[in-house]
RNA sequence: GGGGCGGUAGCUCAAUUGGUUAGAGUCCCGGACUGUCGAUCCGGUGGUUGCGGGUUCGAGUCCCGUCCGCCUCGCCA
């Protein structure tokens, strides 16, 4: 075959006069008979016309031209001409390949759709069952090229700062909390299981205790758990660790890394990272990852509201940590209508708000929903929220915990239906100071907020090691060293300082309810090797998938990987996951309980 | 596991209250055409209305079940 000398899409002016051969696609075909056809052919990098004309081209190759159909696969040779009307559209839209011969390399059968119509683009289904086809649109190129950047300058970045890409196994054990594993039978080993790890996590950190000091891995990690639009079971962190530092060092380095990516990636300059506890974020914002790129905040009027004779209002107050917020809505009293607050009314709901009570401010004075209650504290009301005319407010009425998710939700949503949330705008934060645990009351014990790994900061180590079990208060006040990285609302990394200290993560696995001895059977080589000299250690890790979303300013993360899985969890171009023949249980010493069948 | 929305030609969509032979654009096939770039013009192929059951004189339309896709709650240390 004739072999490329240009890309379709690189082919400028200068090229005029040049002999070139061109391989790609057919994106669109024009044939104006037997004499004159346009052919625009398609490559990675972009369109350019082919033109078979009478003089120029020979007979039979005009005749094969006119032939040639959406997406056939052709290798061009000719010479480059200005173009007597250019086409302003495309990038090579000045010139045009005169075509002397060409090899149709491959025909296409029938088309499930055309790559190259974008008004007509099938349903995601079939989309991602014809994938290859997907990917050939110019839009798809430049998600993998933006993904290929991010990992590219990635690495370089790293590499610049002295870290060391090691790889991890995939084939783990399995560990107890956290998501559920993904399994793999092993065969050697009669009733054996390998898990696929849901991050590199201990790997990393006993690599710091290895004296690695430095550790960078663009690494996939698996999480058996249902999917959303910005969450896959299979994905890819950015993941990273340091020995020798503190929480300040690992902030300053990643915030490094994020604005070399969006500089280098999108010719982004990013302002200093803002930083926000995890009580301010829960505060003001309802949510750990707070989306700073418009208003909305809660605030909390309980101690107005205690001056009402609002039943919602008091019962909530009287509550163990019972609280009443309120959001301010500007302009939105003719927008917020009957039907749309019922319908926040349900959507809090699921938050187990028993309701969204609302009131408008209009003409100085407070109408509809519970502006009848709201007289006596009238003039503090619209003084805490600096209300204006025609504003509308929501509260939301509660245990501090229910009023902070409804309305963190909701703020969220309101954002979206009116539209509020500036194009364009790149909004970074730190989020730190988180607590170490949760209390949960029907299980009766602690969960990690990070995760068991994860270090108290070192003001609060001994008040921690001396801390009582029992005591809920002062176990749910112990702030560790985490931190995470905000973009837009959206998390884009998480990571801590780690424990180093044999005895601050024994203290850890026993408020998770471990004991001593499931400690050492799941953690031994963990605990131990915490005891030969580790190293005080941090780092964090990046969801590699999520910032490319935001980056290439995409709907869901199926749009930025290659080869993705549906909500179901099947690919649905492989047809995975799908049976397996008899024998290969069998070596695995694997027998399904499923009622379907199990093997072909 | 729960909730919501969707599934009609290869693709994008339409089809009055349940009522004639389920239409249009596009792709594809055939023909015409020497400057198009969403080419144009003429003709043609193409349908188990996701699947199964039910109600009805009659179902794309209503009901039940199921599968698939998306979104969501739980879940995701």
């Amino acid at each position: 075959m004739a072999t490329r000398t240009h890309y379709c899409g690189s082919l400028t002016a200068a090229n005029v006069g040049e002999t070139v051969t061109l391989n790609g696609w057919v994106n669109a075909y024009r044939a104006h008979g037997q004499a004159l056809v346009f052919v625009d052919l398609r490559d990675r990098a972009g369109i350019a016309q082919a033109t078979f004309e009478q003089g120029s081209t020979p007979d039979p190759i005009i005749e094969a031209g006119s032939k040639l159909r959406n997406e056939d696969c052709v290798a061009v040779t000719g010479t480059v001409r200005k173009r007597e009307k250019p086409n302003p559209k495309i990038p090579t839209g000045e010139v045009e390949l005169v075509v002397q011969s060409m090899t149709v390399l491959s025909k296409t059968a029938r088309l499930p759709f055309v790559p190259s119509d974008e008004s007509n683009l099938p349903d995601e289904e079939t989309r991602l069952k014809f994938r290859y086809l997907d990917l050939r649109r110019p839009r798809m190129q430049e998600i993998l090229r933006i993904r290929h950047r991010v990992a590219k300058v990635t690495r370089d970045y790293f590499d610049a700062n002295g870290f060391l890409e090691v790889e991890t196994p995939m084939l783990c054990r399995s560990t107890p909390e956290g998501a559920r594993d993904f399994l793999v039978p092993s065969r050697l080993q009669e009733g054996m299981w390998y898990a696929l790890p849901q991050s590199p996590q201990l790997f990393k950190q006993i690599l710091m205790i290895a004296g690695t000091d430095r550790y960078l891995q663009i690494v996939k990690c698996f999480r058996d758990e249902d999917p959303r639009f910005d969450r896959q079971a299979e994905f890819t962190q950015i993941d990273l660790e340091m020995a020798f530092v503190d929480r300040e060092i690992v902030m300053q380095t990643m915030e490094g890394f994020a604005k070399t990516l969006w500089k280098q990636v999108l010719g982004v300059d990013l302002a200093d990272f803002p930083r926000m506890t995890y009580r301010e974020a829960m505060d003001r914002y309802g949510i750990d990852r707070p989306d700073t790129r418009y208003g909305l905040e809660l605030v909390d009027v309980s101690e107005l509201a205690k001056q009402t004779e609002f039943g919602v209002f008091t019962s909530a107050l009287d509550k163990r940590r019972g609280v009443v917020k309120a959001i301010r809505v500007p302009g939105a009293a003719e927008k917020l209508t009957r039907k749309i607050l019922d319908g926040y009314g349900t959507f809090v709901q699921q938050f187990g708000a028993g309701g969204l009570p609302f009131v408008k401010y209009v003409n100085g004075a407070f109408e509809g929903g519970v502006a009848k209650f709201l007289a006596p504290i009238a003039e503090g009301l619209v003084a805490a929220l600096g209300l204006e005319n025609d504003d509308a407010v929501v509260f939301g009425a509660d245990t501090y915990a229910v009023v902070t998710k409804a309305l963190g939700e909701l703020r969220q949503k309101i954002a979206k239906d009116l539209d509020i949330i500036p194009k364009g705008a790149w909004n970074f934060l730190w989020v730190y100071d988180f607590p170490m645990f949760e209390y949960d009351a029907e299980t009766g014990r602690y969960y990690s907020l990070h995760h068991p790994f994860t270090a108290p900061t070192q003001a609060e180590t001994e008040r921690f090691l001396a801390a009582d079990p029992a005591d809920v208060d002062t176990i749910e006040s112990i702030v560790s060293d985490g931190y995470d990285m905000i973009c837009n609302g959206s998390e884009i990394g998480g990571g801590s300082i780690r424990i180093h200290r044999q005895d601050v993560q024994k203290k850890v696995f026993s408020l998770l309810g471990l004991t001593e001895e499931q400690a050492k059977l799941k953690f031994s080589f963990l605990l131990e090797a915490l005891s030969f000299g580790a190293p005080p250690h941090g780092g964090i890790a990046f969801g590699l998938d999520r910032l490319v979303m935001h980056m290439a300013g995409t709907e869901n993360i199926r749009e930025v990987i290659a080869f993705p899985k549906t909500m179901t969890g099947q690919d649905l171009m492989c047809e995975a996951p799908n049976l397996v023949d008899e024998e290969q249980l069998k070596e695995l010493h694997v027998k399904s309980t499923a009622r379907l069948p199990a093997s072909v």
